[in-house]
DNA sequence: CTAAAAATTTATGATTGTAAAAAATGATAT
DNA sequence: ATATCATTTTTTACAATCATAAATTTTTAG
């Protein structure tokens, strides 16, 4: 009976942790248009605000909006007209983010899901793990590859 | 040069599409609210205002604006100062992101992250993972744990 | 030097939050 | 049983984030 409670309790309890204000200066929306930018300047060596709208799915204006708070905040050094560049910040940021992309994708595929799936499905989630989860998660992607027999089992 | 290229494209058409308008009635914060109330149900009976705004960490206010909304989109009956109930559909929702965050805390527990991360992390991802996703991860969980010489390899 | 394209500004809306004030409920003391 | 008072709940007024449409400005291409 007691043991029941409790463990509901400890449920409602780490809910609640993870609700409780952290005082992040960046959003996960900042992230995401972080993480677009990078790519384009992966891609193409520069971002400019009409791709980097295409790719977000959202209107211009959102992005210049955007640019001005991710200068701000010291992500990017954004001169308006004249272009964008990630700082060590913001480069640091978007790569930690693209590594993580990586790996859950990679791991989701793993799993047997598909491709455009786990692509949906690693967008949403990326921003929300911790560096210790992903470690572990690394390290276990690693173990199922020295076991490629054992992976074959489970297709 | 050309692969290359073609492949960054594709993530970032997979980026795009993630990104676009999905016309869905219900908001992330909404999932949070019912996993809460749903929690709250469970373990008491009822859920408060007061109770939700603890365990979500808001202000009251911000509880019955939210209680308003659930229940113009017909997840849960609300009477002021009356109290609430989750009607079918709320009910069914709330369900699906239990069984996800439950069976999310189960994978991270087996690969070895620590309760509170895993806790924290399944809180934010939950609300992000396709059904088939999650079907493959069951699974997989289950073959994991018919396999439990493997993973005792693994730690 | 224009005309088209791109970028930005302005005005505004939806969502989600708060603080402070008001209203309703419920418990207590007579 | 009811008047009173503390607590809970709701309302009101307003703020931050992130979005858009329409108008404007700047850049760029011919």
């Amino acid at each position: 009976m007691v043991r029941k409670t409790k463990k509901k309790d400890n449920r409602l309890e780490s809910i609640k942790k993870v609700h409780s204000k952290n005082d992040h200066k960046f959003t996960t929306r900042m992230e995401d248009y972080l993480e677009v930018i990078s790519e384009l300047v992966e891609l193409k060596g520069y971002a400019t605000p009409l791709d980097i709208s295409k790719y977000m799915n959202v209107s211009p204006p959102s992005v210049t909006k955007m640019l001005r708070r991710l200068d701000k905040e010291q992500y990017i050094e954004y001169t308006k007209y004249r272009g964008l560049k990630l700082n060590p910040k913001g480069k640091h940021l978007a790569e930690e983010i693209r590594q993580k992309h990586s790996d859950l994708l990679e791991f989701f595929e793993m799993i047997g899901v598909d491709n455009t799936t786990a692509n949906a499905d690693v967008e949403g989630m990326e921003h929300h793990l911790d560096p210790k989860t992903m470690k572990q998660l690394r390290k276990f992607i690693t173990f199922l590859k020295s076991k490629p027999k054992m992976l074959a089992l489970f297709h």
